[in-house]
DNA sequence: GTAGTCACG
DNA sequence: ACGTACGTGACTACA
């Protein structure tokens, strides 16, 4: 089996120049930056790919027969900037100096090339194609024999048919027909208006071609709506399946022998690449250091701080032995045509003082890493919850977590949970990792930067925060992602398609007081029908038009039937499109959801939830309120649901030691109530229900880092009575006011605030030239240890539960977090016992100078 | 890919 | 004089 690597030369050079700083790089004034992308692009596939042949395409600037049948084609798409136009030659220059055989043609483009080119391995059993592009146009190449490689600027998706079927559930020979519904936008191909990817790949995921789709335009799986769409749409779809159909028999005069690829020669390179003044390019590859070996280039080690990059082969046997007792790093591959053999990288850290880090590379079973694993004193890793999920679908279960290097970063500097190891080395390590050849692994960091950022952590006493919370975490958020939450997805659907037939009924209306049909999900077609047509008065505009949120809409309430209707269809397509259509997607063949808990993303130390995101299931309106109907306890079970009660005001209380809110807290009073009772001064039996709610408007104002302008527009009162207010509120509670500026006085002296736990949290935004910027700062210098802290002791609520549950309800799974509630599913029997559990572990989970109270709830569904 | 909108704590 | 609550994620439209 031979290979051949064909690139889409224009689209990799497009995405070089728009990705990157482009007046970073340039030679002689002329830039260069998106030549030196496509270079790093194309060498990084032609190390890895190892082509028999290679041949990159790029476009001629002839018209094409494209736009011989629609004149709009790119038309519409602004000119190539003379800046990346310049860079072509260059580019072709240097791709034939790289070996490759550059390829145009006239009246055709890349694509078409790269398309014929293909063609050839669909006609040759014995070749495979790889094509390299930054189009996804281009997966509609896709076979058993042709391979998509879809680059960005930092990695490379592959695409073969399973790959595509998994993400877009039609085969990619049907996928031309989507996009000839959906259109491409970029390109000036109009598609179906109102059709996007979603529709379209359904509607060809249903009846496979575009004929196919009119043809069932009567079909009941169509939806009126859609129907009309699509019969408004017809010729724009068709024009758009002959512009985005690539040619697989351009004339190209070409034989595959033609096409070989040899490597490059280093004389030439270097000339050229001299020319260009890569010399960073020149050093990577190594093209001055005369007929070196490159493998013998990777031994040689830079400066003390540098780990030992070179991974030895090692047989199990011996592994087990060197790293029995040991701490230990750990990188695994795993690989998807499911063999057994894992190949992992393990760094075992010595005792021998000259080479104190040694690296293996090895091939082993499943139960051969588990006793690894086990033997080990500790075991360090990057990103643990994936790894502990990759481990489970080989069998083997963790008990004991691993140290995660990204959580360490995390605690450290909230910040730095999206960096990769590679990142953290040069943070940490101050590494130089310029001019060397990329490590295989990067097994032989974790420790050496692990070390480190626990010494800092020493100091900053975040230690415990890391070891006793985020750790274990990690492996108790694995296993609920695993257990997922049981959604009843028949009547979630039944709920479905009643609220579809409510939303084609509103639909209707607003037409009919339209007098037109349009758009009602566009903002811009809302907006000109609501402002100009029918006259309304339009308050604050965005960017690209008139503001339709629903605060603008309900202020024009009285103004005009027709805005009650809209706010209704937002609400009822909002909840068909997000929780209908996404949950019922989502669930697995036991109709469960896992969501994917996200451990180092946000910047306060909360969790976030995401695929499906389980942490904004609507609550706050009753017809919303009722899609927690449709989570349900499997049979037998019931949900236990806690949450803490007003915990970020609890804590405010307690971290600021006000006496007056500590005391109303251990009262038991009801807060709101007894703030509006003196805000307001009048006695707490008068509090009527509208000044408890601005009085809770204001706690909620306060920690958010409050200001009289917003709390007046959240009121709907004006800024001298929002100020009054809050002169109260401080007259009320009066350490509150000192506290709040402490922390922005702290964090804008040394730059980040922490928790009470020791969560750092940076804050860039007080130290701005910009007024507005630096505004922002002082709010989150005022809410961050306040929502951090409250979120450390949540996930200390969640260790403990997590393991209380293990020892004593072994039944009992732990389902859901959302910020301030925790779910147990549970046996019916086990429902007090796990109501117990839950308050004592989460009113215990720290203990101040306020007592932190948790209600809780039993029940068969989520709506309690 | 960005903007607008809206769901949650 | 300037534009604002703090923290998230998903969907649709549009370029």
């Amino acid at each position: 089996m031979k290979n051949i690597l064909v690139i889409d030369g224009n689209s990799i050079l497009n995405r070089a120049f728009y990705g990157i700083k482009q007046n970073l790089s340039t030679s002689g004034g002329m830039p260069t930056g998106a030549i030196y992308g496509l270079i790093n692009t194309v060498t990084r596939h032609l190390s890895s790919i190892k082509p028999d042949y290679a041949a990159i395409a790029f476009d001629l600037h002839a018209p094409t027969f494209r736009k011989k049948i629609y004149d709009a084609y790119k038309a519409g798409r602004h000119e190539t900037p003379s800046e990346l136009l310049m860079q072509f030659d260059g580019a072709k220059e240097c791709m034939r100096a790289l070996g490759l055989h550059v390829l145009t043609l006239e009246g055709y483009e890349a694509d078409d090339i790269l398309g014929t080119v293909a063609e050839f391995a669909n006609s040759n059993e014995n070749l495979h194609s790889y094509v390299l592009s930054g189009d996804r146009d281009l997966l509609q190449l896709i076979t058993d024999r042709v391979t998509v490689l879809l680059a960005s600027n930092t990695d490379t998706i592959v695409f073969d048919e399973k790959t595509f079927m998994e993400k877009y559930n039609i085969p990619s020979c049907e996928y031309v027909y989507a996009k000839a519904l959906m259109g491409d936008h970029s390109d000036n191909i109009p598609g179906v208006a109102g059709i996007g990817e979603k529709t379209a790949m359904k509607l060809i995921g249903d009846f496979h071609t575009l004929d196919g789709v009119y043809e069932n335009i009567d079909s009941d799986s169509i939806s009126p709506k859609i129907k009309e769409k699509l019969e408004n749409g017809k010729n724009d779809a068709y024009l758009s399946l002959e512009l985005s159909t690539i040619v697989k028999n351009a004339p190209i005069e070409r034989d595959l022998p033609s096409l070989s690829y040899n490597g490059y020669d280093n004389g030439i390179l270097l000339s050229v690449f001299r020319k260009y003044e890569f010399s960073a390019l020149i050093r990577k590859l190594g093209l001055d250091r005369a007929k070196t070996e490159v493998s013998e280039e990777k031994t040689k080690v830079t400066p003390h701080v540098s780990p030992n990059t070179e991974y030895v082969p090692i047989t199990f046997e011996d592994l087990l032995k060197k790293s029995d007792g040991k701490s230990i790093a750990l990188d695994i591959c795993s690989f998807a045509d499911e063999t057994q053999a894992l190949k992992i990288y393990v760094t075992i850290k010595t005792d021998d003082k000259e080479s104190q880090y040694q690296n293996h590379i090895a091939d082993v079973s499943a139960g051969e890493l588990s006793k690894i694993i086990g033997n080990a004193k500790s075991v360090t890793v990057y990103d643990a919850k994936s790894l502990y999920r990759t481990l489970d679908t080989h069998g083997i279960t963790i008990d004991k977590p691993f140290l995660d290097v990204m959580l360490s970063a995390y605690v450290a500097d909230s910040r730095d949970g999206r960096l990769s190891p590679f990142e953290l080395a040069e943070k940490y390590l101050s590494s130089d990792m310029q001019g060397k050849t990329p490590p295989i692994s990067f097994s032989h960091l974790l420790m050496p930067i692990d070390d480190r950022i626990r010494e800092i952590l020493s100091r900053n006493g975040a230690d415990k925060l890391l070891d006793e919370v985020e750790i274990p975490l990690s492996l108790t958020l694995s296993e609920v992602e695993k257990n997922g939450f049981k959604v009843d997805i028949c009547a979630l659907n039944s709920f479905g398609d009643r609220l579809r037939k409510n939303a084609a009924e509103t639909e209707e209306k607003i037409y009919s007081l339209a007098k037109e049909r349009f758009n009602i999900s566009s903002p811009k077609q809302l907006g000109d029908i609501l402002f100009e047509k029918l006259g309304l008065p339009h308050g604050k505009k965005t960017k690209s038009g008139y503001s339709t949120n629903a605060d603008v809409l309900e202020a024009l309430l009285p103004e005009h039937p027709i805005i009650g209707l809209i706010l209704e269809y937002r609400q009822l397509t909002k909840l068909i499109s997000t929780y209908v259509i996404g949950l019922t997607n989502a669930a697995d063949e036991h109709c469960r959801v896992h969501t994917e808990f996200k451990q180092t993303l946000t910047a306060t130390g909360r969790l976030s939830s995401s695929e499906p995101n389980l942490q904004n299931i609507p609550i706050r309106t009753p017809l919303g309120r009722e899609m927690r109907a449709f989570f349900v306890a499997d049979e037998g079970n019931v949900l236990v649901d806690a949450d803490y009660s007003q915990i970020e005001l609890r804590l405010l209380a307690a971290m600021s030691g006000d006496d007056n809110m500590t005391q109303s807290f251990i009262s038991g009073a009801d807060i709101h109530t007894r703030t509006a009772s003196a805000v307001f001064k009048v006695p707490t039996n008068f509090v009527t229900e509208e000044l408890r709610k601005r009085a809770k408007a204001v706690n909620f104002g306060i920690v958010y880092g409050i200001s009289a302008f917003s709390l007046a527009k959240d009121l709907g009162i004006s800024t001298k009575e929002a100020k009054q207010y809050i002169d109260s509120y401080f007259a009320l509670y009066p350490e509150i006011d000192g506290y709040l500026k402490g922390l922005v006085e702290s964090a804008s002296r040394l730059g980040y605030t922490e928790t009470l736990f020791g969560r750092r949290r940076y804050i860039g935004e007080l130290s701005s030239p910009n007024a507005i910027v630096r505004a922002l700062g002082k709010r989150i210098a005022m809410n961050s240890p306040i929502q951090g802290t409250a979120a450390d002791i949540m996930k200390i609520a969640m260790v403990r539960v997590s393991e209380r549950i293990k020892r004593e309800l072994p039944t009992a799974k732990l389902i859901m977090q959302v910020h301030d509630e925790l779910i147990i599913e549970c046996k019916e029997s086990d429902a007090n016992a796990a109501k117990r559990i839950l308050i004592e572990e989460m009113q215990g989970a720290a203990s101040l100078s306020v007592p932190l109270t948790v209600d809780v709830c039993v029940g068969k569904t989520w709506l309690m």
